[in-house]
DNA sequence: ATACTAAAACGAATGGCATTCGTTTACTCG
DNA sequence: CGAGTAAACGAATGCCATTCGTTTTAGTAT
C-alpha cells in the first residue's frame, strides 16, 4: 500500500484533470480530482500545497498550452495577434476564467506577455510615461472579453431589455461564441485605431 | 426564544453586513454574517435561499448605492459619465468584484444601464446591427477595469519584469488607486475617440 | 375577541469538503 | 547496505452551508 513503483501523480496531471472537470462542470473539488486520477484526496497534497495551488497550476497550463509565434508585420498587427492569443488562452476554457479572477497572480508567462506588449508599444512610439496605462487598458479589455465569453447568453435575453433599441440590437447580434468573438474584434479595432493616433497627440490625458 | 417583537433581520441588513465583511476580509461566511448581526446562521435562511442569494443581494445593493443623474451634454460626455458611474459602482467595493464575476446575472439595475447606453449610442448614429457589439466592448472594458482596481499592486512589481522598457514603465506609473483611475480614463478616451469616427465608417468590421 | 396561518428566530443534526498527520512502502544517494 | 526522502494511504479534524423541527409571536380573517 505504500509508495508505488511509478508515481501516479504529478502537478501537471493534477492540473489537467482539474481543468477537464472545470471545463464541463464549472467547478471542482479535491475529491473529484482524486477520483479522476484513481487516487485518494490526501495524496494530492504531496504535490501541491492546496486548492489555490491547483488553480495556479491550471492557469500556468492554460498559458503554456499554445506557444505564441510573433508574426513579421507592422506593430499594430503584431499587437493585434498578441492580444488575440492572450484572450484565446482564456477563452479556450471559459468556465475557468471566473476562478482566475479571484486572485490575480503574475505568472512568468503572463509577465512575458506584458514584456512583449511593452516592447511593441514602445517601438511604436508610445512614451514610457504612459506605457503602463496603455498596457492596463489593453489588459482590462482582454480580461473583460474573456469573462464575456464565459457569460451565459441569458444575460442578453431580450425579454430583459426595456428599450426597443436594445431589443432590436440584441435581436440583430446573434448568440454564443460568434457574438463574443465579433465584439472582441471590434474592440481591438477601436483601441488600436485610437492608439495609432496616440503618438501624434502624446499629451492625451484625462483631465 | 421564538419570533421577536421586531424583526432582527432583513435582506438589506444581511447584504450590508456581508458587504462590510467582504470589504475588509475579501470573503465571507454565513456564520460571520450571523455573528455580525447577533443572530444564528440558520436564521438567515428565513430571508434568503442561500449563499448565492447573499451575493446577489450585495450586487443589487452596490448598484443602488448611488443614483445616476444623466448630465445635459454631448453624447460622448453622457456616455463617459455613464461608464464612469458603472465602473465606480464596482470599484467602491473592489474585493466584491471577483465574487460577482463567478456568475453573471442581469439584475434590473444592470439592464437599465444597458438600456441607457443603447439609447445614447443609437442617438449618436451607431446602427443597430453593430450596437450590441459596441455595448459589449464597453462592458468588457468596464468590468476588466473594475478587476484592475481589485488587483493588488504586486502584479506590477517591477522585479518581475524582464524588459527594461517595462521596468521603466512600471517605475513611471506609480501605484494604487490613482494608477488604476488614470488607466481607466485613458481607456475611455481611446474608446470614445474611436467611436466618434465610427459613424463615418459604419462598415468597420472584423475581417 | 378568538382562532388560524405564516413569519422569524433558535438549536440540533447532517453531509460535504479541504486539510493534516501518522504509517507504510519504495526509490535514491552515499 | 543504510539513511533519508518521496509518494501513496487511511483516519481524523474542523469548518461550513444547509435542513428540519420547535417555539414564540405577528398579522388576519371570522
Amino acid at each position: 500500500m505504500g509508495r508505488p513503483a511509478t508515481p501516479k501523480l504529478s502537478v501537471d496531471k493534477i492540473a489537467a484533470a482539474a481543468l477537464a472537470i472545470v471545463d464541463d462542470r464549472g467547478e471542482f473539488t479535491m475529491g473529484e480530482i482524486a477520483r479522476a486520477l484513481a487516487v485518494r484526496p490526501s495524496s494530492l497534497y504531496n504535490h501541491l500545497a492546496g486548492r489555490t495551488e491547483v488553480i495556479e497550476a491550471m492557469r500556468a497550463r492554460v498559458f503554456a498550452e499554445e506557444p505564441f509565434a510573433r508574426p513579421r508585420a507592422p506593430w499594430d498587427e503584431v499587437l493585434r495577434s498578441l492580444l488575440r492569443h492572450y484572450r484565446d488562452a482564456f477563452a479556450r476554457h471559459p468556465r475557468l476564467i471566473p476562478m482566475l479572477t479571484a486572485h490575480t497572480v503574475s505568472s512568468p508567462d503572463v509577465m512575458r506577455m506584458y514584456d512583449d506588449i511593452a516592447t511593441v508599444l514602445s517601438g511604436a512610439g508610445i512614451p514610457v510615461e504612459g506605457l503602463l496605462d496603455v498596457i492596463t487598458v489593453l489588459d482590462s479589455f482582454v480580461i473583460g472579453s474573456a469573462l464575456d465569453v464565459a457569460a451565459p447568453d441569458e444575460v442578453w435575453d431580450k425579454t430583459q431589455a426595456r428599450t426597443p433599441v436594445l431589443v432590436a440590437a440584441v435581436e440583430a447580434a446573434g448568440q454564443g461564441r460568434a457574438r463574443a468573438d465579433r465584439a472582441f474584434e471590434l474592440g481591438l479595432d477601436l483601441l488600436l485605431t485610437a492608439l495609432l493616433t496616440y503618438g501624434e497627440r502624446p499629451n492625451l490625458r484625462p483631465r
